[in-house]
DNA sequence: TCTGGGGTCCTAGGACCC
DNA sequence: TCTGGGGTCCTAGGACCC
């Protein structure tokens, strides 16, 4: 990020290896540009990178992922994929559909049984009849299969929710580990929310049967938290409701959502007990920060 | 196909209030 | 007292993304 970021500070990160830049700012022509910057990434960071370009992100993201994909021997790609201004339509018509954002495999099923292959079959179906075999979604789909995207490049984005999950090596029906496992993510949620300055109002839990069948359980606090005790209560409730003696699980997860930055609202006759509260988090924060997670533990 | 983890967005039903 | 509509929040599940 910091090789994209000396070129422009417009960069937008998707994941962790991948972003959106925007050089429309730039004076050098977009070949120029990105030559330059995989060269940099390489020699620099002796990593391939693959680039796309194109006039929106949409088009640049498959545009890169279709350059990626031609690579016929098992080398590491490093490609360059440009659509001009005015190609994106026809650039993206004879890709599959599965290639569009937005299109997975039950999508893919769906547009098959009305008899769309490839994304120039969505651009020509009438938006409208679209919407009425698939939905809401056709009207996205039909502006995306014609190369439409006006989102700008944003450089932050607000977080939604944190979570945490673990799927167990071996399914486990013993009580007493479930709940360590319930307080440990309830502990690594918090951690995070605190370490980002947020608090959340939802907690949910998220489980997994041995047949993976997956449910999941939210409840809305009355003021948002990031407390772990306080998750771990409401993880734990919304466990009880749904786990009897003896059942296996799979997978659980403690995520919390609802998020808000600053500080919460406190009654004043919760502040004493609050206070105390917060300090007893900081310092098992800061323990745990200086000698590990095992330094302190609770017992459940 | 036998399935990891952390996210976002959408839909749909129900409760509640005006 | 009955009826209806609309808005909002909460909950649950599912599709999709990297």
């Amino acid at each position: 990020m910091v090789q994209l970021r000396r070129l422009t500070h417009l960069v937008e990160p998707l994941s962790i290896d991948e972003a959106f830049l925007d050089v429309s700012d730039l004076s050098d022509e977009v070949e120029e540009i990105a030559a330059n910057l995989q060269a940099i990434i390489n020699l620099e960071l002796k990593l391939p990178c693959s680039l796309g370009v194109a006039s929106n992100k949409l088009v640049a993201k498959i545009a890169n992922d279709v350059g990626k994909s031609q690579i016929q021997t098992g080398d590491y790609p490093n490609t360059i994929t440009i659509v001009p201004p005015g190609q994106e339509a026809a650039f993206l018509a004879p890709l599959p559909a599965r290639a569009l954002w937005g299109v997975g495999p039950k999508m893919e099923q769906r547009l098959a049984k009305i008899g769309i292959q490839s994304i120039g079959e969505i651009a020509n179906w009438p938006e409208e009849e679209l919407v009425q075999h698939i939905g809401n979604m056709g009207r996205e789909l039909s502006r995306r299969a014609k190369g439409i995207d006006h989102r700008p490049v944003t450089t932050e984005h607000d977080v939604k929710s944190v979570s945490k999950e673990m799927t167990f090596t071996q399914d486990i029906n013993v009580q007493r580990e479930l709940l360590r496992a319930l307080r440990r993510l309830s502990e690594d949620v918090g951690r995070n929310l605190r370490r980002k300055e947020m608090f959340g109002s939802t907690v949910k839990i998220k489980l997994r049967w041995p047949d993976f069948t997956t449910i999941t359980r939210q409840s809305t606090l009355p003021r948002p938290t990031n407390h772990d005790d306080e998750i771990f209560a409401t993880a734990r409730d919304l466990f009880y409701r749904e786990w009897h003696t003896g059942k296996a699980v799979r997978l659980l997860g403690v995520g919390v959502s609802g998020l808000s930055e600053g500080y919460r609202q406190m009654s004043l006759w919760d502040a004493a007990d609050e206070n105390n509260n917060q300090s007893l988090q900081e310092t098992l924060d800061k323990l745990r920060q200086r000698y590990g997670r095992k330094v302190v533990r609770r017992g459940i």
